[in-house]
RNA sequence: GGAUCGGUAGUUCAGUUGGUUAGAAUGCCGCCCUGUCACGGCGGAGGUCGCGGGUUCGAGUCCCGUCCGGUCCGCCA
């Protein structure tokens, strides 16, 4: 038996009792005379103790051992006559009768604690040290739990978790696909699913109804904090339904599982179209922790002189409130600094304070009058004691520059505030997309999502502007500013399904050869359906208030996509490649 | 494909205008210490300043290139 009891368990009520550990050695402090030693696994830490008047042999082999030792001891629980209060196992030590070593350890690179001193790329390199830590542990059971909760409740509402296939399809629709060549069919490559999309809806088809699985999703495009090229969703579909169910049956999901993992009740999620979201925040996936939104101001603030605002189509306007008065010049020189950087764009950034007793005071009084800014005021809503942000422009490229400003000066002003969760159904997608670079339309969402049953009729129109306003039954669904799962109710009508793929750009032909089996499929009785899939990583670090998805993935990839640990990906050998019929052009 | 920040001791970092022998903390090693839990005290070892080239009397520091890591834009149906 290697323990009785693990490392964080232990407390008053065992004193007295002789007890057998394992685990790491964290820390010991020696005093010549005697030794405490940390003993860690993942449930905690419990103090050793080695006296020399006790046993002057035992004590002297604790004295030898290292970090990160493996160690099994056993020994009698004893009250400590000095408590610590900050651990839970605290008020008792082990007073160690044997030791063996079960295995050693080298020094190790980094401290295993909480706030550790190690850097990413050590910590990834040695992730499974990394991995000994509390935090990373802690994210990595929260994942866990997660997932248990989803299956309890999809369970529990008749889904049935079914697996799709790894090696699939490659279709050059979307994200870029990894590849993985097949040896026994020379030449060709099957392709890791971006999503089980169709697969999905071929379980529709088969009568499957309701299917739910957790699973893995795979996409070559490059990295971000909370983007990884393999990474998890929660993938559900549904069969005889209309977007309200879908939104009623995963908006209690996600209620239970706020419920279940942080205790709290979300209430009912508020739903906003994405021209609203577009026009009001500057983005598909606002963050309504806090409030701010754009205000046009357009012929408000054109005529008086200003060339730069009479020069451009937009002119639009967000409020932060109750700063004006303790804003200060450097502030705004930085924040103008910082809409002004590429990655923003804007030319400039013009700024009216409401001061507390009524008076304006702008960076453009030569143009307006008080009373054409009181109108500023007005339209947008702002107080005395509030501060207005003026950008303008090109109308759809201003307003995304008023949203990133808007969540700049959320961030900045503390407005996003850690343990409140605001989520919100996003709806009315536009279903198509106009690319200049190809000259043609992509899929917003997907080619597989179904226009709004009015606007159907519009698909048959050559007019650029009347296809642009054909509107998806689709839908997202965003906490906090992030998108968490998207989704929408899918064609299930051959002839629809074709007309969508030419509209996309598909020859009848190449529509055939790249999903001739869906088309194939609805032809024989496919159910109206529907679907949506959770970023799962992403659930778990929005839920958690982190920003990056790479603690709750065991084994993440850097942001080149490589694994520092295993160091992936590598060449092959000849003979492999030559197995697999590959000739590689090496790099240079 | 692009922007930007970084790379100096095992680790996390500092290093001024280019100027003597490149520092701190922590870790590590040795000695001392019987109630610590960030133990304490004394001593010690530890560096190709990512790599290559250039400017200079002299480069961790300036310039060019390159590799690696972080963040972001593009991209992510």
């Amino acid at each position: 038996m290697y323990r009785s009891h693990n490392c964080g368990e232990l407390r008053m009520q065992h004193i007295g009792q002789t007890v057998t550990l394992s685990g790491w050695v964290d820390a010991s402090r020696d005093f010549g005379g005697m030794t405490f030693m940390d003993m860690r696994d993942r449930y905690g830490i419990t103090q050793l103790v080695f006296n020399m008047d006790a046993d002057a042999n035992l004590c002297s082999s604790a004295r030898t051992l290292g970090r990160e030792f493996v160690i099994q001891i056993i020994g009698e629980v004893r009250e400590r006559s000095a408590k610590n209060p900050k651990r839970p196992t605290g008020d008792i030590e082990i007073v160690a009768k044997s030791l063996v070593v079960l295995n050693a350890s080298k020094i190790p690179p980094f401290t295993i604690t909480d706030d550790t001193d190690g850097g990413d790329d050590i910590r990834m390199k040695y992730r499974y040290l990394d991995i000994r830590r509390q935090p990373v542990q802690s994210k990595l059971l929260f994942r866990s739990k997660l997932g248990l909760e989803t299956r309890k409740y999809m369970s529990g509402q008749g889904f049935a978790e079914i697996e799709t296939p790894f090696l699939i399809k490659s279709t050059p629709e979307g994200a870029r696909d990894f590849v993985v060549p097949s040896r026994m069919n020379s030449g060709q490559f099957y392709a890791l699913p971006q999503s089980p999309q169709t697969f999905k809806q071929i379980l529709m088809v088969g009568g499957m109804d309701k299917y739910f699985q957790i699973v893995k999703c795979f996409r070559d495009e490059d990295l971000r904090a909370d983007r990884q090229p393999e990474f998890t969703q929660i993938d559900c579909e549904m069969s005889f339904v209309h977007r309200e169910d879908i939104l009623n049956m995963f908006e209690g999901l996600t209620t239970y599982l706020f419920k279940e993992m942080l205790g709290l009740d979300l209430g009912a999620f508020p739903r906003m179209s994405y021209d609203d979201a577009m026009k009001y925040y500057g983005i598909d996936k606002p963050d309504l922790r806090f409030g701010m939104p754009i205000t046009e101001l357009n012929e408000h603030a054109k005529g008086k002189g200003f060339n730069v605002f009479d020069a451009v189509p937009y002119i639009g306007v967000i409020v932060l409130e109750g700063k004006a008065e303790s804003y200060s010049n450097k502030e705004i020189k930085e924040l103008t600094e910082w809409v002004q950087r590429p990655q923003i764009g804007a030319k400039g950034l013009v700024q009216v304070k409401y001061n507390t007793d009524g008076t304006f005071k702008s960076s453009v009084d030569k143009f307006y009058s008080q009373e054409d800014l009181a109108s500023w005021a007005s339209l947008s809503n702002a107080k005395p004691g509030d501060i207005l942000f003026l950008l303008c422009g090109e109308e759809e490229k201003t307003r995304k520059q008023l949203g990133e400003l808007r969540l700049e000066l959320g961030r900045r002003n503390g407005l996003m505030k850690p343990g409140d969760f605001k989520p919100l159904w996003v709806l009315d997608f536009p279903l198509l997309e106009w690319d200049e670079t190809s000259g043609r339309y992509f899929a917003m969402h997907h080619p597989f999502t179904s226009p709004k049953p009015a606007d159907i009729e519009k698909m048959s129109s050559n007019d650029r502007e009347v296809l642009a306003s054909i509107r998806a039954d689709a839908y997202d669904l965003v906490i906090n500013g992030t998108e968490v799962g998207g989704g929408s109710i899918r064609i299930h009508d051959r002839a629809l399904q074709s007309k969508n793929f030419s509209l996309l750009g598909f020859s009848p032909e190449q529509a055939q050869d790249q999903f001739g089996f869906l088309l194939n499929a609805f032809e024989y009785g496919a159910p109206p359906h529907g679907g949506i899939a959770f970023g799962f990583d992403r659930m778990c670090a929005v839920m958690q208030g982190q920003t990056s998805i790479r603690d709750y993935i065991a084994f993440p990839k850097n942001n080149m996509g490589r694994d520092m640990m295993i160091d992936a990906p590598s060449f092959l050998e000849e003979a492999q490649l030559k197995e697999l019929s590959i000739s590689v052009v090496k790099p240079e």
